[in-house]
DNA sequence: GTCGCGTTAGGGGTAAACACCCATTGATGC
DNA sequence: GCATCAATGGGTGTTTACCCCTAACGCGAC
């Protein structure tokens, strides 16, 4: 393909995407239109100028775990997204693969897997790196349900990791401790973690971030 | 200063070094000599090539918490050391400001507001976002010693924040349930937390990682 | 309509966390 | 030589987390 790929960047940190424009302006073969650091303006500015591949970190502070990458799924089928963060649990990976992403690579990789990934993903393939790539190979008789949690779930997990005690967000709910302590250990169940350390973890690799 | 400001960078993810230096390099007042991934190439570089001014990501996952930064401070105590990171704990940047830091920017701040602290903190002085002004504020009667972890506290720490219970770090360990069961007493206490949520905001607001 | 599911709430249990007390050893420092 | 402190381990509690079960209600799907 000899025609001018449009790239679109979505990184809360305005230093990531002066530096992946930076890697990829020696290529012509790439050209960034779209660098929005917030959810509404990358939403805003792709309906305005429409990319071929956008380059997309899924953990953001304004975004509830892989919400944005849904969205834009369902808005824009015919972009090729590419997940771009720091994280690199396999659970995530799994997720996103589930969900239909197209590329993932790690922020803590060299520029060459950057470019490949991006080269890959635009030519209309897909892009994982070799160590993930047995995520991939595992299908139909194996169909991993990527893990949903419900608003209230997400609620109650959210507080949780705040580090409240049931009694204080059962008050703060105005519901039962019981039923917060029931929401507690379904989440357990349905997470298959066995306490807040493990919850911390797997919660973040389905893509929410805290602070 | 009319001289050239030279500049090192450390951060374990090359996307951000490619991004400030691309933002640095407008600015022919600075220089970017040393650009480093990993505490080892970093001292080393650092003592072949000497510099004014370290961006210095404050967590990286061959560092525990502070400690490439306080090493730094010992060895060159004279390159200005600029803390540059995601995080944004009052706690985390009192405790680099009661270490000696020049200064704190985050990552998610805009360009404009790096250079400014670039500059600031080239020129000899110190540069810390309005909001956190307050931290250094509280000097002499306010004393507040920066908080440290034994080796063996880090140890279990992270033991607990990997999900382990007591009983299993006390077997790894070989000792006693019950002394795992008092470090971890005492370290809810000095960190001043009451659970594991807690105890990993505060954890990683000290600048140590976790994945 | 009825099936599924999220949310609510209870009973009744065990195991783990967490608090506050104590004492002993060994290394380090003034 | 004495004070300090990290690391060890014990006693003895209370509280909270977490598990498994049942069940009711409302709501949207088919």
């Amino acid at each position: 393909m000899s025609l001018t790929i449009s790239i679109g960047i979505f990184d809360d940190h305005p230093v990531l995407g002066i530096g992946l424009r930076g890697m990829l302006a020696p290529y012509s073969d790439f050209q960034v239109n779209v660098l929005e650091q917030t959810r509404e303006s990358l939403l805003t500015a792709l309906h305005q100028q429409p990319v071929d591949v956008l380059i997309l970190d899924v953990v953001a502070p304004d975004v509830e775990g892989l919400d944005l990458f849904k969205e834009i799924r369902t808005v824009f089928p015919d972009i090729a997204v590419m997940a771009y963060t720091t994280l690199k649990s396999p659970v995530l990976i799994e997720n996103l693969m589930a969900l239909g992403v197209q590329g993932y690579v790690n922020k803590r990789q060299p520029e060459a897997e950057l470019i490949e990934a991006v080269t890959t993903v635009a030519a209309g393939k897909t892009w994982v790196p070799k160590a993930y790539e047995y995520l991939t190979k595992r299908s139909v008789y194996d169909e991993v349900a990527p893990v949903e949690l419900s608003a209230r779930e997400q609620e109650i997990v959210r507080m949780i990791l705040d580090g409240k005690l049931s009694k204080e967000i059962a008050a703060e709910l105005g519901i039962s401790q019981k039923t917060v302590d029931n929401h507690r250990s379904r989440l357990f169940r349905k997470l298959e973690v066995n306490n807040v350390a493990e919850l911390l973890k797997t919660v973040m690799s389905l893509g929410y971030s805290f602070e």
